[in-house]
DNA sequence: GCATCAAGTTACAATACCGTTACAATTTAA
DNA sequence: TTAAATTGTAACGGTATTGTAACTTGATGC
């Protein structure tokens, strides 16, 4: 899958130099010039990058990056040249990378692949996406268009087998396997039952007739998006 | 284990400036003003960051750079301001990070240590911010919205690790072992609850509903803002 | 239609986890 | 050495979670 970037800047001109350019090499650009919606952007989207203007009207980007930072996504901060101090205070709230204004293209699209790289290749997936499902594996979260779900401990452990088995069926028998440590179960499947039931009455809108947690007959469990 | 770093610059005086600055930040420091000399040392000494001055004589930084990469050491390149395309060249040649000169000595520093603690080598995080929450690792002190408060040593070591992995819960066995050092433990989880407990008596405003020091049921414990 | 089995729901009891308090043991500072 | 601070232990209560059972609903094949 392509990678995404967010480009959050005030000024109309940068963002239209960078769709172009930044779409021209092969990513998934989206663009906005307010910090309220760049969040919002951030939260259903989930970009791989976001390149933030530091000196944004309205949410500023300096109380936006740590926001996109606990998201974990990583922000590559803009800023105008002679600030020193801006550098400084970017890299503080925790921005991944700097550059500065005015930019050289190629400098930016290096150290935007170079964070790709490392995102993308270097550890396990740390989290996985399925439409507008995010599961955390690290933080032990689930996010539904942004909102988090809180579920316990083998809500979780569910939820995370059917993440790395999108859109594929999971039978009872390895659900239990897998997060009951049962090599044989005398008894029948009715914790698989009863947890998925309790999984439905929190993620799903209407339980009864659900979206993302589907049962295949006589196959299993899956999670997929409508 | 302290981070050690590696200066090649035939400037004696950034040689001297940025031992005196680094070694007094807690790092290990080795510096030298020859390419070949600095290959030698690299190989032998094994730094965790070599900071680069690109203009080089003799064995160029140019050449030197995907040398000290195939050795997978991360290199912070330097070079003149004004020279925009020496930019490029030292991310083409695989640098880490570029810092132009005349450069800023902490942003500098903050650029060596997002380097260190993602490549996990030495341990020379200085401080770790979470919000209004600074934890000085050197210092030992934990200060909340600038105010210091006063943690006992096991209190502190308890703080260190949780905002070592900020926003993520870590589990009582994580924290028994990495706190107290228990491989195996008899007993239970009771140090852990009984020293949170004192833990929130201390940072939090209110200690029932606490709003940083939080508990995940079933996950464990973890930092965070609100 | 009906028997059968998979799947969904509900309620309840057992359990695991967490927070607090008090007190003893230990270490540190004066 | 004494006093204070720090740390470990035990016990209790409250609450979230989990397993179990009974029952209902829905699908499938004859």
């Amino acid at each position: 899958m392509r990678a995404k970037i967010l480009i959050v800047d005030d000024e109309q001109d940068i963002q239209d130099i960078l769709c172009f350019v930044l779409a021209d090499a092969g990513y998934a650009v989206q663009s906005t010039g307010r910090g309220d919606e760049a969040l919002q952007i951030a939260r259903q989207w989930v970009p791989d990058i976001v390149i933030l203007d530091i000196g944004l009207p309205g949410l500023s980007g300096l109380e936006l990056c740590p926001l996109l930072v606990d998201l974990s996504i990583p922000v590559i901060v803009l800023s105008s040249h002679d600030r020193d101090d801006q550098i400084i205070e970017g890299l503080e709230v925790g921005a991944e990378d700097y550059v500065s204004k005015p930019f050289n293209l190629k400098e930016l699209q290096l150290r935007i692949e170079k964070i790709i790289r490392r995102t993308g290749g270097g550890e396990a997936a740390q989290r996985i996406t399925i439409d507008v499902l995010v599961v955390d594996l690290k933080r032990q979260q689930l996010f539904i268009d942004g909102q988090e779900v809180s579920l316990t401990p083998t809500e979780f452990k569910i939820i995370e087998i059917l993440a790395k088995n999108a859109h594929t069926p999971v039978s009872s028998e390895v659900l239990l396997r897998q997060v009951w440590n049962a090599e044989e179960w005398i008894q029948g499947t009715e914790m698989v039952k009863v947890n998925i039931s309790r999984l439905r009455k929190k993620i799903e809108v209407d339980p009864a007739n659900p979206r993302y947690l589907l049962n295949r007959w006589g196959y299993g469990y899956l999670l997929t998006a409508p």
